[in-house]
DNA sequence: TGTACATCAGTGAACGCGCGTTCACTGATGTAC
DNA sequence: TGTACATCAGTGAACGCGCGTTCACTGATGTAC
């Protein structure tokens, strides 16, 4: 049997729909409360047809894990990469591209941060997977920045903590405080940094 | 009308139970998921008497984080504290006393860090209120451990943000690996410190 | 002291409602020959 | 080419169930006099 393009295309159109309107809903009443009903009302399609695509709302959410937040935190290093030769540092255009992706997804990243201490273990397993991938990406702006100079996993581990905290002030507090929030940011990652230079911090 | 010793006493002890009960299921299923039912359920009251002590879950849960992780931060730097002499350090003093309330109250924890970016703003900005308070302590110690060396804010945000995550990890991963986890915050602490110690950090 | 009344936490019955899930169906498309 | 059959996403009807909430009640305790 073929698959016929248009049909696929149809099917994709609508797993995104489901995967953004529970974003929505979960921004504003927490993923655990919302139903399956619920999230197919607001993606139009008949609740029965929610099973055409998803087992339960746990596997939608799974979904939204490896897809959204891995789509998300892979954007940040491929866009903070290209913009590395630009920028004066490609640990500055990290940061910076995190907290744009903040601001204009600030849906996914409250998500993000909700479940990486939330309930579900399936959740917090996903996500430290796709966060170790960021992690590795810091380590490396980090030592580019500090011209080869080896960075300990620690401290590249408190970086990508602040940074994801940052994330969350963002969208907590709103995009005109963004300005400030990446000052302190980029001071606590210079502190940190310093101690590295001078091999305060080696284990 | 005068308050009866016994019957208040009676009150609190229900109450007591609704939070533990909603604490326990909240760690299973995501506080967002719980029904009012299903607390009185576990609390053994009947669905009705629920009403007797809140509204609605909302207020419940604002009480959780108003009292349960008010006590909790308060005590870590209270015990923090009357542990200053004998410790090496106050921070390693407060580090000690977090990470051991973390895995002895995970699901408290648990709550906290995942509200913390939660949906309900309510619960955000009163859990931001606590973390302010633990904040300033912290800020304290720090300064103790460096002679009264003056520490800018953005370097206590950051011990603190370490600290939580911390914890987190101790939640998520179990207690065999406390000692890890504390030797990984207490590094990462020493290399913020040892930039503000030079003057790299200050603003 | 006794008697009448007020307060108040807990309760069981009952309500209407939205939920998750099952089922058989439609209709469009692909395949066999 | 036409005809018979297979696949599969979406659907509406229907189910039983647990939910939040209301209500009037109980019974223990406190207050007035």
């Amino acid at each position: 049997l073929r698959i016929n393009p248009e049909k696929k295309e149809e099917r994709e159109r609508i797993t995104a729909a489901l995967l953004r309107a529970t974003l929505q809903l979960a921004a504003a009443h927490g993923f655990a409360s919302l139903g399956l009903r619920e999230v197919a009302r607001a993606a139009d399609i008949a609740p029965t047809s929610f099973y055409r695509h998803f087992a339960d709302m746990e596997e939608l959410g799974l979904a939204l894990v490896e897809d959204g937040a891995g789509r998300l935190l892979r954007d940040w290093v491929a866009r903070a990469r290209s913009a590395e030769g630009a920028a004066k540092s490609p640990v500055a255009a990290i940061l910076h591209q995190a907290l744009t992706a903040a601001v204009e997804e600030p849906e996914l990243l409250r998500f993000i941060l909700a479940e990486r201490f939330g309930a579900i273990p399936g959740f917090r397993a996903a996500l430290e997977t796709q966060i170790a991938v960021l992690k590795a990406a810091v380590k490396d702006a980090l030592e580019t920045e500090l011209s080869g100079h080896q960075v300990p996993d620690f401290v590249a581990d408190a970086v990508v903590v602040l940074m994801l905290e940052a994330c969350g002030q963002a969208v907590n507090r709103g995009q005109e405080q963004m300005g400030a929030i990446r000052d302190t940011l980029l001071r606590q990652i210079r502190a940190l940094m310093s101690g590295v230079a001078r091999g305060n911090g080696a284990p």
